[in-house]
RNA sequence: GGGCCUGUAGCUCAGUUGGUUAGAGCACACGCCUGAUAAGCGUGAGGUCGGCAGUUCGAGUCUGCCUGGGCCCA
């Protein structure tokens, strides 16, 4: 350390400097660590190892179990995030700790790469070129595509490597990797050929600036002004109280009148006919209603209407009981497209929180509206909007207009349409009231535009129809899934219910889009019947030709490429592509199955919890329809990351913790160290705070080992001492290391990280730092090098670093792999190693109880020491003498066999039986040893040093003389 | 609005089947050491266990309601 310049001066009675004598701390292990820099040296050397692959080889050459962790896709768009950094270091702290424990892991990282969200980067790339979508070939956009999710492929990889994540990175897959998409569609013929597959008709959620149908998944909520409508519905059929009244209705799409085929209500509410007496005075507009006008409404929301409608005095008529009613379309005297009957439909779906009571009915834009008009045995739905959200030429006085508008500046803003039909309800005489409303509706996930409720033939896979494969065996999709469900182990156990409660409700799997950019539904239906071609042999045709060519292949390829000797003009080609969702429910079908050294199904999937609406669930159906059962054994969960007050991060807030940025700061270990400390089942916090506690309780472990390298600078196996001839204190020693082993094991077999950073923390604070190395400080650097309870520290010493190492190389691997190669640098890496047995023979449960009584009796000294302390009577404890009392004779009974001046880290001490428990502090005036610094009586002129250090020290110098470089200080 | 989950010291977490003055580590204050030194040791302060109401001899722990937060859905 300090060389011959900076030793402090000689001030020892004897003249002699004994510091060089004396056994210090040695080693290269820098207190801090700057995990910044030295993290990717370390990387380098694993990458040189290549390190995952090692272990592989290693695990697999001892024939060890085989563990499979099944990666579920992020999506190939943009950098990464603080929650893929907790995710990826749990999935590390799975996949590191299933090798600690022994097994062959098999961890295959993977990307999501098709999906709406890349097509909208690339449609906004496009424009920003000035290009027009439709200028640009299906393939040049598809190209396109690829080539944005390689590179974000690229850059994610990077950044998860640098986490420190394993895996087989080289072999990673990809849902666009053209195996993957053959797979994909051939998991998708495996739905067409069992049955599973069916064309329906019914409203979507549909987006008009994306000219695509929307899974539930890809709709969110925003809040969205919407022109509201009041609208007279004249009666035609009904009992005498109605005669030239109009049911009134309300409603916030006005362009969907023209879809309008019927007026919903519910027998539970009651509604009745209100006459219009006198209208508000001095409107700045001619008013709709008159006096006189009759108009039927829900009886609890009757005000509400007539205020809206600016109606100042009006009386109620008379009840009305609406089944069997008619009314004429609101638009029927002006177009004969709209003189139909509207009959009124009883639906619970009806309400009179707001509005008028009745619920204006179109059953090609709205669930609802679909159901009720199907449950009166309705069969004809009408089409009146086309994909652009514009009505079809067929729509009478409305044909072409736009709902929406789909390009440029103004898409995803209103277009004509609702203005137009509020036009001729005015010119019809049919407009009551109008107004604005700010409401919560469902807009495009991406494009953040609104969506509507469109009426469109699509593809879906069958949830309660019996299924007849071998697979199966006669349950329905849903059956099968939901006993999956049951056959899983979910951590933690609420997973399980609240996937069940969503399988057991969901609606059939809408899986077609109409897209560019994804696997195809590739599939020919036959013209006349509508179904599904099913060939065997066409369907290997256009597998063998994904394969090799992506999927490009089935739309570049002539249909004759596939359909062999079928006839061309007898089928249709199916262009839409698949939903994501069935891409990454089938990642299982083409990472699990046909690789080395794997199996299916996996042992575990991990994600977030919002994934049991996402992969989980559609891996669990992709794999229940073609298999039977779920692709996993065991599902785990973890919360979201919040920002330090709790709340979600946004970049609009400025509270984004980027991983990164933490590893340019803190390290990569820092964000490992977090991520093992947090309960990863519930939303977690990090920022500046969290990330400071962190750091602290890292440098807490790493003084930790670095002490241990300190004390274990030139030990061998030749110092090691039998169990037989341990101390207490290092028996105590073991047998924590025992009791850890045991909990360390379980806690990893259980995914429960926290529950080995904490234990072992905390013995490191307690039993080591504060206990074993401080009071065997005082051995170490003293003692001579062949004395047997030095030898045992270091002995017991050596088997706590073998432990620590193993222990945390799962969570901190970058520290452990440090301090393993600092003390072996020729040895193989850390974290090929097992975790190390640990001999039955350390259990003791006396010792455990003995250091029990012994801390509560330290505890009580130390605080004697302090008031003496601060009394100014001593500084350190080696200037005092204790004499305890203990009442209890176990108390007694616990320091047989113990010098209490070591246990104390005082200079002299005695303990003995009496009263109370007391400890009187003495101060000492026998000189101080030069050397080991304890008061002692044999101390003082013309003796220096004490008995042992006078010895230690002549046989110091005795190996010194011999030419035998003693490493003590360096 | 519905389903599921969640709220213990500044931070991260323990608190077994309800049972004595609610614990730990870190941070903080103060002190010791100066041979782990941007380290180590000790002492101390810090909590109406989200709130209210019940059950009970006794509730952080059980029940109900309310409230904050989250995920999913509408």
């Amino acid at each position: 350390m300090a060389d011959d310049a900076e030793k402090p001066p000689v001030d020892t009675k004897d003249g002699r400097d004994y510091r060089e004598t004396v056994f210090l701390p040695d080693t290269p292990f820098p207190m801090r660590a700057g995990l910044p820099q030295k993290e990717p040296q370390i990387l380098a050397r694993w990458a040189e190892l290549d390190l995952y692959k090692a272990m592989r080889a290693e695990r697999q050459r001892a024939g060890a179990p085989l563990f499979v962790l099944h990666d579920g896709p992020p999506y190939a768009n943009g950098a990464i995030h603080i929650g893929h950094a907790l995710q990826k270091t749990l999935k590390d702290f799975v996949v590191r700790s299933r090798f600690l424990l022994g097994y062959d892991v098999d961890f295959v990282p993977g990307w999501d790469c098709h999906g709406l969200p890349i097509e909208w980067k690339i449609e906004e790339e496009l424009r920003s070129q000035g290009r027009r979508k439709d200028e640009v070939s299906k393939a040049e956009f598809r190209t396109r595509c690829r080539e944005y999710a390689a590179h974000w492929i690229d850059v994610q990889r990077e950044g998860f490597k640098r986490l420190g994540v394993i895996g087989d990175w080289e072999n990673r897959y990809a849902t666009m990797d053209y195996g993957s998409e053959a797979a994909i569609v051939a998991e998708f013929h495996k739905f067409v050929a069992s049955g599973q597959l069916y064309r329906g008709s019914k409203p979507v959620m549909w987006s008009p600036v994306e000219r695509t149908a929307l899974a539930d998944a890809e709709v969110e909520y925003h809040d969205h002004v919407s022109p509201t409508i009041w609208v007279k519905f004249p009666v035609t059929e009904g009992s005498d109280a109605t005669r030239g009244a109009s049911v009134v209705i309300w409603t916030t799409t006005p362009w969907t009148i023209p879809a309008n085929r019927a007026i919903s209500y519910n027998p539970d509410i009651a509604y009745s006919v209100y006459e219009v007496e006198a209208m508000e005075q001095g409107l700045e507009f001619e008013p709709w209603a008159r006096p006189g006008d009759r108009l039927i409404v829900a009886d609890k929301l009757a005000a509400d209407v007539m205020a809206a409608a600016k109606v100042a005095k009006h009386r109620r008529v008379e009840a009305v009981d609406c089944q069997g009613m008619e009314c004429e379309h609101p638009l029927a005297n002006l177009d004969s497209h709209y003189r139909f009957a509207v009959p009124l439909l009883a639906g619970d779906h009806v309400t009179d929180d707001a509005g008028t009571g009745f619920v204006h009915t179109a059953p090609g834009h709205g669930a609802d509206d679909y159901l009720v008009w199907l449950a009166h045995g309705h069969r004809e739905i009408p089409d009146t909007v086309d994909p652009d959200g514009a009505y079809y030429p067929h729509v009478a006085l409305f044909g072409g207009l736009k709902v929406l508008e789909t390009d440029g500046k103004k898409a995803g803003k209103f277009g004509p349409a609702n203005g137009a039909v509020m036009e001729k309800l005015i010119e019809a005489g049919r407009l009551l009231a109008r107004g604005r409303l700010e409401h919560s509706y469902p807009h495009s996930w991406r494009s953040k535009a609104p969506v509507i409720f469109r009426n469109t033939p699509q593809w879906f896979i069958r949830m309660d129809e019996p299924v007849d494969t071998k697979e199966l065996g006669g349950r329905t999709l849903r059956e099968a899934a939901l006993e999956a469900i049951e056959a899983t182990t979910f951590y933690p156990a609420g997973g399980k219910n609240r996937i069940r409660s969503m399988v057991e409700s969901r609606p059939d799997w809408l899986i077609s889009r109409q897209r560019a950019w994804g696997a195809p539904l590739a599939m020919f239906v036959d013209k006349e019947t509508g179904q599904p071609l099913h060939d065997p042999e066409v369907d290997k045709r256009i597998v063998d030709a994904i394969r090799a060519e992506g999927a490009d292949a089935w739309f570049n390829r002539p249909v004759t490429d596939f359909l062999g000797s079928h006839d061309p003009d007898r089928y249709e080609k199916v262009e839409d592509i698949l939903d994501v969702w069935f891409d990454s429910g089938s990642t299982h079908a083409f990472t699990l199955e046909n690789r080395a050294h794997t199996r299916w199904p996996a042992d575990l999937y991990l994600e977030g919890s919002d994934q049991h609406r996402g992969w989980f669930q559609s891996s669990l159906l992709e794999s229940s329809g073609t298999r039977g059962r779920a692709p996993y054994d065991a599902i785990l969960t973890h919360g979201f990351t919040m920002d330090e007050n709790g709340e979600k991060m946004s970049k609009s807030k400025g509270n984004v913790v980027d991983p990164e940025q933490v590893i340019k700061d803190n390290g990569a270990e820092i964000i490992r160290l977090w991520a093992a400390m947090i309960d990863y089942s519930d939303d977690s916090r990090i920022g500046k705070t969290v990330l400071q506690t962190t750091s602290d309780a890292y440098r807490k472990l790493r003084n930790t080992v670095r002490y241990m390298l300190g004390a274990l600078s030139d030990y061998t196996a030749d110092e090691a001492v039998e169990l037989e001839q341990m101390p207490p204190l290092e028996r105590y020693v073991l047998h924590r290391l025992w009791e850890l082993d045991a909990q360390v094991r379980d806690a990893y077999a259980r995914y429960a990280f926290q529950d080995v950073i904490r234990p072992v923390l905390e013995f490191c604070q307690d039993d080591l730092s504060a206990l074993f190395f401080d009071i065997r400080k005082d051995s170490l650097y003293c003692d001579r090098p062949d004395d047997l309870g030095r030898r045992a520290a270091r002995t017991v010493m050596d088997a706590v670093f073998e432990r620590l190492t193993a222990w945390l190389s799962p969570l901190i691997p970058f520290t452990t792999e440090e301090a393993w190669t600092t003390r072996y640098p020729d040895a193989h890496s850390n974290c090929l190693r097992v975790i190390p047995t640990t001999p039955a023979d350390w259990r003791n449960d006396a010792e455990a109880e003995r250091w029990a009584k012994v801390k509560a009796v330290i505890a009580h000294v130390t605080g004697e020491l302090e008031v003496k302390r601060r009394e100014k009577a001593i500084g350190s404890a080696l200037d005092a003498e204790v004499g305890v009392s203990l009442a209890d004779a176990a108390d007694l009974a616990a320091f047989e066999g113990l010098d209490p001046a070591e246990v104390f880290r005082t200079s002299a001490a005695a303990v003995a039986l009496a009263g109370d428990m007391s400890a009187a502090v003495h101060v000492l005036d026998h000189a101080k040893c030069e050397r080991c610094w304890r008061r002692l009586p044999e101390v003082g002129p013309p003796k220096f040093l004490c008995e042992r250090c006078d010895n230690a020290v002549e046989a110091w110098d005795a190996k010194r003389a011999n030419g035998a470089h003693g490493k003590a200080s360096a």
